[in-house]
DNA sequence: TCGTAATCGAGACGGTACGTCAGGTCTTTTT
DNA sequence: AAAAAGACCTGACGTACCGTCTCGATTACGA
């Protein structure tokens, strides 16, 4: 097993970690994160492979890593706003979601990297702490804002909600089951609030 | 890659197969599939490498094809039954889907197969057809026959009903949101037909 | 290893016997005898590879064969004719060796069979006795006549004699050490007679 | 195949190297050139394949730089003096060969060596110039001085007579048509130099 | 003449070794 | 000290053949 108490971090060459995570970036769409190799990041990064392995554990990692950087780049979306019509903020997060996995770009990174998630507690828990939970919480706390105003039951279970408004296109989205457009994402909305009701 | 035009399936050695599907599927649950190898499962079959080669494409398809054999063992639990009480089947059904994700014994496989269906169109094809499509079907005649009695709106979208149903326990199962239990089975039936209403 | 008591010739197929020695001997001319397999061999001659291994207990013997039965219909020039000139007699077969070796159709056969031969001692043997000691006993023949006419010393050593003809030729052969013509056959014959000499 | 644009050989490890050719050279011995394993070969020497295919085309060329590197440590005899008394040069030289042949240790090798060396024109090629025409030319260069010195004829064929000592005794060797003792070499080297006569 | 027994083509089987690829470590040289 | 380069040991890959073993389907006696 690897060392990892990374090294100084001071001491890195930024280009050399940039050209790494563009490389994985760009071999994860073109080959796929099976046929990926660590040898391939590096040879395609100009970089030797030891360069990766002092600042990485592993291939999942660098992909995420990559993914994570482009996704930072994009913005993320991280934010949703208040307008006070609570439908509508739903509706624009839920359709900007189903923009992002409907995108074809996207979909093979975004599959390769939900495979690695899934199987490696330890790029599962850093997804979380990064992506997923940050999502969720910005979620909950719209719809907290909009319990708090009585637009929703007091004893609404919050997490509940932000697994029905995200549970059914993830699942739609992975198993291919059925188109992933802006009318899928306004009736997820509807039946959500829907079912916040007594 | 292997070739498959698939040879003389009568001449196949049925004791052969077995011994291949029981190593492959002890073997994923004891590594898990990223170190699991075809050698291995050759190994512990008491097999050569080829009689795997010669009649599966990828050690992904191998796996599937014993979680499928075990599957069938098992029966699979595809009969929802009507029992008039539409929420209490829900339930029943809801209930042993969040049973078996919250198995330790299935988590592993479960995640190991996910990832792999994932990343392969054909797999996924194949696990939709076998597995995937069937139960969502039975779902959705269930809630056909409800809707029949009058017991839901005549314009309830059942593609929803059922994404509802499954796609947040899958999210939650997934991404280890929260626990797997019979209460939060319950507790999505009811969101679910409360969805339906008007 | 294999048993090989053969089995009962009288049903043997000859029709799949010549086949098989026709095939073995082309693909040993075409791939040479290292790259050469049993199954080529069978697919060649469309045969299955149980009809070889039930008649011949290795490839070099299927080879060896082969070889045999091409040489059998070349007459194998197994007579030396005694027309009274000993160094006459002794240049025509000399000459025949050369050319048969400077053949180059001849040579890669030539040279897989001696291989086999050389690290085989059960090919070997059979190489000796149903070519090797034929030839070098025809040659001995012919100089015991000539001993017996007086024409060359009582006490010759003829084993020596028919190595210092064939010996120095199969030497430049396997070597590639010089061309293998008449000219030089003539010669080998006039040094040999001369080292008889007194 | 391989590639064999040989890699920057002054980063090579001399350890690996001297390591596998003596695993090489233990395993012919041991098990024949034909049981011999590329796989056996890496083990033995506890090296990985790849160092192997990384700086030898084939099986057989390790191998016969196996043999190559034993030899020269050995010396490889290549001095042929002049006494003056050419017979006695010649039959210590033609002793010394015949007692290698009929060394029972030298005898597998130098078979396997041989058949290998016959059906690779490359290896044939440095067989020669390494170990063959080195033998041949000390032994014309003395015959070479004799003539000159008056004791053999000034039209002598000396790559005749060179072949006229080795040739037999080669062909007696490879085909065990005899022993190969001391009273036979003196036999060669009387019969050759009587066939150099006028 | 009609089983019945052996040979035949075919090819699946348990294996071994192949030659390649990539993993992760280590060393050498350069920056 | 970190980086580019790349040799090293390891081990799995997917392929080619090995020699053995069923399979029907001829084929050729011998009762």
């Amino acid at each position: 097993m690897a060392r990892h108490t990374a090294p100084d971090p001071t001491r890195r060459n930024e280009q050399s970690r940039a050209a790494i995570l563009t490389a994985a970036a760009e071999l994860v769409a073109e080959v796929g994160f099976g046929k990926l190799t660590i040898e391939k990041i590096a040879a395609r990064a100009g970089v030797g492979k030891q360069t990766i392995y002092r600042w990485w554990p592993s291939k999942g990692a660098v992909v995420f890593d990559a993914f994570l950087a482009a996704n930072r780049d994009t913005g993320g979306g991280l934010d949703l706003p208040d307008t006070g019509d609570l439908a509508a903020d739903l509706r624009a997060v839920l359709r900007a979601t189903a923009d992002e996995l409907a995108d074809p770009a996207f979909d093979r990174t975004g599959r390769a990297l939900t495979a690695e998630v899934l199987n490696d507690p330890d790029l599962l828990r850093e997804y979380r702490e990064r992506l997923l939970d940050p999502l969720l919480e910005v979620t909950r706390a719209r719809l907290r804002a909009a319990r708090a105003a009585g637009l929703i039951p007091a004893d609404a279970d919050l997490d509940l909600a932000v697994e029905l408004l995200y549970g059914p296109m993830y699942y739609r989205w992975l198993h291919g089951l059925g188109p992933l457009d802006h009318a899928y994402a306004d009736r997820l909305v509807e039946a959500t609030l829907s079912a916040l009701e007594p």
